[in-house]
DNA sequence: AGCACGCCGACT
DNA sequence: GTCGGCGTGCTC
């Protein structure tokens, strides 16, 4: 007998427990179609649920025993070999299905829906149409002209979703099914709700009966706002989408899907920019790096650029040169919108070769991106987290820029981060990884000191700007004196100082909302989330308590819940109250606020920041946003109103964090020809942390870092895994839990000298959220192949024993931050 | 996550 | 005898 062709596929929908490659049978006519890389449509399972999945690989052999390849979507292949492999190492390292990781490898939103249509049988028997019911006669009748989805033929029956008439009638051989791939367009749109009939009519509904409460208080949202998005309206409203659609059905509201994307750095293509002189410092980080790339082997390096220094210069000579070669670059940046400038220049000096990858562009446009990048139209990639995936042909350098920022972790499955990807690609294709941050990691700072990457400094502010004077205030003596507001009085009286100039500042307090704690001075009862074990925040822009974790809200109280006490306290400042002092205390300051509340619609960021930088506004007050990358000249004042929160928390990158916060913002002061000034409030000026970011100090802040996380045993010392476990029911997490850790150390003593520590496991530091209980267990280890083995065998032993069903168990390998 | 297979009670 | 309850195990 010959052999015949036998594709290997990464199903669709598997659970990690039975996650393996599944033989398919390659008909005749799809043979030329079938290559590793190509999407196919397979059967799976016993229902021969029609499944979407990758080829990974082709054999030939003796395939009498398998089941056939449905279909070939691509026609030529869409993954290259390069990025199968890098699957296939995702796979192992980060405990996802194959499948899972080749979706990466695809440009967002390239969907396929696979949809079953029903059609009358022709070989029905003639007796049969006579025993059936007065419904299901119609329906026959439906399909007598065409066949039809489920959806359609209910639809038109007038029955509801639940209904399982057709699955029934196909069973019983009167109907045949079909199953058709069809292209899925998810474009990326926002949902606007707006009247459908007068605003009459729709104010006499409100005082209406036929409404109820939370339809009347949605509607009331609408009709103030004249048109909004539907997040908009589920905030100012405090209702859920469901209340939004049944007004929709009533005739009421009708939905437009507007189209909200756009590339808003195509316009600059025209302004193409000539390359500046590289300042002596810049050139001397340039040629430090050059031989690291000109010598084509895997090579890393660290760019430690204080801000300001001009990092941005040195990237754009060195794809200069990997372009001479006719190679591709990979530019990551960790959000796009917090870097426009920086694309902009990416635009102006490399035109129509950049191709451009984030979250905001429309399904097209990145489908366009994509497709240059894959032709080799474009050859210089910028892009966010998933843009490290792009098919760069012949890749030669990948930079990424502001290293430390925690988006290039993805804190979904596959929970891969951005720099051990790029690793790998450079690994692989001999090729440079750049990581760049003016506070760089603590691990890849460690790596740097013991020679993994070459460490090139650039410590010069470019051109004559200096480091800002820094103020820190005592709050404890402070509110001693009586002051228990946002705003110290030092703090006062340097915003005056700069309004008096006309010099603009920037406030942060890292804390969204207006009281973000509500309690009972009776009872000591304290106003929580329902679903979550978080204190709900009163926002003062629609009057309700909200929960930061599930979105939950509630209308504010002024009794107590639990005690029916009226003293109820609303305390905890946050970024709507601080505005709301700081207008109070100075009434002729034009204030702006910037948070996720403000920027819930895209690009209204952007606006928001060029509304500042056209300084119509003396003050920017907003979340770690402000932070981020902005370039003001005319900004001379920073001030952080609380700059302990973010440091006493249980999580051992606590200090890196906060340091890296507040050396950015601190760093925003004085960019331009002006000097700088920073006031950093805090109850623990004593501080080393607050010391060192005041003195933009990373030296000192990394040399006593690196010796806590060392004496303590913390990365980049050892590998920290998380094991995570949720469930609805707090008994079964419990237990799960218990006898996952049972196994565990029962596993380790089998292996000699396996070096493991194990803490745990305990509930997770929020416990409950969006109704689920979760617990963890945290490994320090070494992350090798030993012990993902271990961690992976447990996985599909607790997969497989069905005791657990209604629990979920994940692993995270070095996180950034722990549940 | 489905879906079939199989082993036990209630009912024709 | 047979229909259907859901525990158990498999998915090319």
């Amino acid at each position: 007998m010959s052999a015949v062709k036998i594709s290997l596929v990464a199903v669709e929908g598997v659970s990690y427990h039975f996650d393996r490659l599944y033989g398919y049978l390659v008909p005749t006519e799809l043979e030329e179609d079938a290559q590793p890389g190509a999407r196919v449509v397979v059967p799976f399972g016993a229902g021969n649920k029609s499944s979407r999945g990758v080829i990974v690989s082709v054999e030939y052999g003796n395939g009498s025993s398998l089941k056939q390849l449905q279909s070939v979507i691509d026609d030529t292949p869409l993954i290259t070999g390069e990025l199968i492999e890098l699957a296939i190492w995702i796979k192992a390292q980060t405990f996802c299905t194959l499948y899972d990781a080749l979706r990466l490898m695809l440009p967002a939103g390239l969907g396929l829906q696979v949809t079953k249509q029903y059609s009358i049988n022709p070989l029905m028997p003639p007796d049969a149409f006579g025993l059936l019911t007065a419904d299901e006669k119609r329906l026959c009748e439906l399909l007598s002209k065409k066949s039809l989805t489920k959806e359609q033929l209910l639809d038109r029956m007038g029955l509801n979703g639940g209904s399982d008439m057709p699955e029934a009638l196909a069973q019983r051989g009167l109907l045949l099914t079909e199953d058709f791939t069809k292209a899925t367009y998810n474009e990326a749109t926002a949902s606007m709700a707006r009247l459908n009939i007068s605003e009459d009519m729709a104010r006499g509904l409100l005082s209406g009966v036929e409404l109820t409460k939370k339809q009347k208080s949605a509607l009331k949202t609408v009709i103030e706002a004249d048109s909004a998005t539907v997040k908009e309206i589920c905030y100012f409203s405090g209702v859920t989408v469901s209340v939004i659609n049944a007004l929709v059905k009533k005739g009421i509201l009708e939905l437009a899907q507007l189209r909200i994307m756009r590339n808003p750095y195509r316009d600059i293509l025209s302004a193409r920019e000539e390359p500046p002189q590289l300042s002596d410092t810049q050139q001397a980080a340039y040629d430090n790096l050059l031989p690291l790339y000109e010598k084509h082997a895997a090579a890393a390096a660290l760019i430690f650029g204080i801000t300001g220094s001009g990092k941005t210069q040195v990237f754009m000579k060195l794809i200069e040169r990997v372009r001479v070669d006719g190679k591709g670059v990979i530019v990551l940046v960790p959000e796009i919108a917090l870097t426009p400038q920086a694309v902009s220049r990416f635009y102006a000096r490399f035109g129509g070769d950049i191709a451009v990858l984030h979250s905001g562009l429309s399904v097209g446009e990145r489908l366009d991106e994509w497709q240059r990048i894959r032709e080799g139209a474009a050859s210089i990639v910028v892009g966010t987290r998933s843009a490290v995936f792009a098919p760069v042909i012949d890749l030669g350098l990948i930079i990424i820029d502001e290293e430390q920022e925690h988006t290039y972790k993805s804190e979904s499955s596959p929970r891969y981060h951005a720099r051990d990807i790029a690793r790998f690609r450079c690994a692989k294709g001999g090729s440079l990884m750049v990581v760049a941050s003016a506070t760089p990691s603590v691990e890849s700072f460690y790596a740097a000191a013991v020679g993994r990457y070459s460490l090139v400094r650039l410590d010069e502010r470019y051109g004559e700007a200096v480091l800002p004077q820094v103020i820190t205030v005592d709050m404890k003596q402070e509110l001693a004196a009586g002051n228990d507001g946002p705003v110290s009085e030092r703090l006062k009286t340097e915003l005056i100082e700069n309004m008096k100039r006309g010099e603009q500042s920037i406030l942060l307090l890292n804390r969204r909302g207006y009281n973000t704690f509500i309690y009972c001075t009776d009872c000591g009862h304290v106003l929580a989330c329902p679903n979550c074990s978080i204190s709900l925040t009163y926002h003062s822009a629609n009057g309700r308590l909200m929960c930061h974790y599930c979105g939950y809200s509630s209308a504010g109280v002024s009794a107590c819940p639990a005690c029916g006490s009226r003293h109820m306290r609303y305390s905890g400042q946050g970024t709507q109250k601080a505005e709301q002092v700081l207008a109070e205390l100075l009434p002729q300051a034009r204030i702006l606020r910037m948070d996720t509340d403000t920027t819930s619609s895209k690009y209204s960021h952007e606006k928001i920041l060029k509304k500042f930088e056209e300084e119509k506004y003396d003050i920017l007050i907003g979340t770690q946003m402000v932070a981020k990358g902005l370039d003001f000249p005319n900004v001379t004042l920073v001030g952080v109103l609380s700059a302990d929160q973010s440091l006493y928390t249980d999580d051992f990158r606590a200090s890196e964090r906060t340091f890296s916060l507040l050396t950015q913002v601190i760093g925003r002061s004085g960019r331009g020809a002006l000097r700088g000034r920073a006031v950093v409030q805090t109850s623990t000026p004593d501080n080393e942390v607050i010391r060192f970011s005041s003195d933009q100090d990373y030296d000192a802040f990394y040399g006593a870092e690196i010796k806590l996380r060392s004496a303590l045993l913390y990365p980049p010392f050892c590998d920290l895994c998380e094991i995570g476990f949720s469930s609805a029911m707090e008994n079964d997490v419990k237990m799960l839990a218990a006898a996952f850790f049972a196994r565990l150390k029962e596993e380790i003593l089998k292996v000699k000298d396996m070096p493991i520590r194990l803490m745990g496991p305990s509930p997770a530091s929020v416990y409950k959220v969006n109704g689920r209980y979760r617990y963890r267990i945290i490994m320090k280890c070494k992350n090798d192949k030993s012990v993902r083995a271990l961690i992976s065998n447990l996985l599909t032993e607790f997969g497989k024993s069905g005791k657990f069903k209604k629990s979920a168990i994940f692993a995270d390998m070095n996180p950034l931050t722990v549940i």
